[in-house]
DNA sequence: TGGTTAATTAACCCTTATGTTAAATGCATG
DNA sequence: CATGCATTTAACATAAGGGTTAATTAACCA
């Protein structure tokens, strides 16, 4: 199993499942139910995602009532986006193909932070 | 397996291994013996692990003579940056919204002498 | 042709991941 | 306190991941 945080990050990042839940708590919080219903497998197994994206950092959970309230946390995913980025810029100085993809890719993010609409377009649901 | 490639992607940065050895392909192009060379592992293992970053994308392969030039490729790690920034950004807008309430509250607490950051969650939100 | 070097493939082992169903836990409430 | 609802844990099956050594392929060179 991964040991360090950043693989845990990663591998968690790695199920479509667990991506697809993420992009969801981005629209706001949701129950362990709520974030079942949409997926063809069974709740245990969505339960144990949770546990996955926790254990990574991505999520905090709340236990409310019988209810659990699952959280996204972006810090996990920020240090990541750090080590790749860092990455992408090490390559970038040495041939600097790439810096002006780059740029414009994360210019038009900024622009456009508000546009909250799909994110996880692959859906791998089998 | 990863069917899609952003979980090809994210499950290939999963490897500490396998991120130590784009760092390293960060610094220029290498044959497999100099990437093998200061891991503690066989080589078909780290031939094993270049095949998973070619297969994410990762990483582009150049037979020259009976060597393999190992080359980085960012393009994949751009889409994966992308994602993750998108998915940071709903966060942040979601968050920001959150932040005029904390404010609120800080300030309300501030106001008389209790020092408990507890503070509520929005529950209802959609 | 045969030898040397670089890298991969094959066959195997062990651990981890992901799913299942059934049982257990935690909590609210009649 | 029994019942119901939300969620987790247990026990299990199977697939995938990552490592090994031994054998094989590929290219170069004498």
């Amino acid at each position: 199993m991964a040991t360090d945080q950043l693989s845990k990050v990663f591998s968690a990042l790695a199920d479509p499942t667990r991506r697809d839940i993420l992009a969801r708590l981005g629209d706001g919080d949701a129950n362990v139910t709520e974030l079942a219903a949409p997926f063809p497998i069974s709740l245990p197994a969505i339960s144990r995602h949770l546990k996955v994206l926790e254990g990574a950092g991505l999520i905090t959970r709340d236990r409310q009532a019988q209810w659990r309230t699952n959280s996204l946390r972006t810090e996990s995913l920020e240090e990541a986006t750090t080590w790749m980025q860092h990455l992408s810029h090490l390559w970038d100085d040495r041939f600097s193909r790439l810096d002006v993809h780059l740029s414009a890719m994360k210019q038009a993010l900024e622009n456009t932070d508000s546009d909250k609409t799909d994110i996880d377009k692959e859906e791998d649901d089998d």
